[in-house]
RNA sequence: GCCCAGAUAGCUCAGUCGGUAGAGCAGAGGACUGAAAAUCCUCGUGUCGCUGGUUCGAUUCCGGCUCUGGGCA
């Protein structure tokens, strides 16, 4: 099996920088885990590595579309992919870095997100459903679910509307249940060699650093870029502009409330992501987690860790 | 110095006609397989300022003290 190294960790642990330095020692390229920078034109407040941070090393999955965009998990897993090969072909080793833990879980144990109907009218037509009939219509969408699929009826909330939905667009596309699909994918061995790594640190301090790091966001001009980007018309009905940082400056410019606020807002948000990525990596049962504090947040030195930790584990 | 008000969860505050307390926010934990920075679920957090008194029992009533506001001088 050929090899993979993750970085993982939430948002502001400092995994870029990990990665860099670890690409220096083990002439690695990498390869971006992370849903929001693969939009051109939304970098402060995606925190995209910079031009002069990349120290020469290769990424991959930056900026490769628009904000407007549709994109998917199936289409990340696809490029991912292709982007590993096309290391390992040149000879290199791919570091596979980023925050979104469902994505990067679609490249290490190669879910299958088999092609099937593009065709979205029966989702739409649900989602119609929904917006019309409000909460009776949610519950029959469930009701509906549980008949087809009794497993997600149980495992998906019937609040979650967009659970209930993708279980029975699977459903209406493949004629199987989403359950079975899911279980099947979750026997599957991870589909490299391995090294997986978090990146950690107490709690205090993470939320310290995200707090921190918005303020120099606005710092930087985050809110001239929601304009520009508005100004394109990118708006806020795109996935993208979803994104923490965007949605709140939006507000912010709509008149919702003052900067202030928004930036408050987008502080706690981000924490709060933060805290959801954490839940999602502690599934993760091959990641080593790291604590930075056992290297006073000197990154070079994780990434020399890295390596040593690489090199007893014979994965290069 | 005097008068008034307040002191209860990390914060803002509610409440207990005397039986050791609860909202919002902040926070914690979890789920997740084609929107994922999205979406969704669960959950508390306590010397009720300190100290005496009354009482079977005081966070609650009474006194004193401390602190914080505001007012008067």
């Amino acid at each position: 099996m050929k090899p993979l190294i993750v970085i993982a960790g939430p948002t502001a642990s400092g995994k870029s920088g990990v990665a860099v330095a670890l690409a220096k020692r083990i002439n690695g390229a990498i390869v971006s885990g992370d849903s929001m920078q693969v939009y051109r034109n939304m970098d402060i407040g995606t925190a995209k590595i910079k031009k002069e941070e990349m120290k020469g090393v290769d990424h991959y999955l930056l900026n490769i579309i628009e904000p407007d965009e549709p994109f998917s998990i199936a289409r990340f897993q696809e490029y991912a992919k292709k982007a590993v090969d096309e290391i390992h072909a040149r000879g290199q080793v791919p570091i596979l870095a980023g925050g979104t833990g469902f994505y990067i879980q679609s490249v290490t144990r190669d879910v299958d997100f088999a092609e099937n109907d593009e065709d979205k009218t029966y989702r739409f037509s649900l989602e119609a459903f929904v917006e019309k009939g409000g909460d009776e219509a949610r519950e029959q969408l469930h009701e509906q679910l549980k008949e087809i699929d009794p497993v997600s009826g149980v495992n998906i909330h019937p609040n979650n509307i967009k659970r209930v939905i993708r279980a029975l667009e699977y459903y209406h596309q493949t004629g199987e249940t989403i359950s079975a699909h899911n279980d099947r994918e979750k026997q599957k061995p991870a589909a490299y060699d391995l090294a997986f790594y978090v990146l950690d640190m107490e709690r205090d301090t993470l939320y310290k650093r995200i707090n921190e790091r918005v303020d120099a966001m606005v710092e930087e001009g985050l809110v001239s870029e929601v304009k520009t980007l508005l100004d394109k018309g990118f708006d806020k009905s795109l996935v993208s502009m979803q994104g923490l940082g965007y949605k709140e400056i939006i507000d912010y410019l709509d008149g919702s409330y003052d900067i202030e606020t928004a930036v408050e807002i987008l502080k706690r948000d981000t924490r709060r992501f933060a805290k959801r990525q954490l839940t999602w990596f502690k599934r993760e049962e091959e990641a080593s987690w790291i604590r930075l504090e056992s290297f006073d947040f000197n990154l070079e030195a994780v990434a020399e860790y890295i390596v040593k930790d690489i090199e007893e584990r014979h994965i290069l």
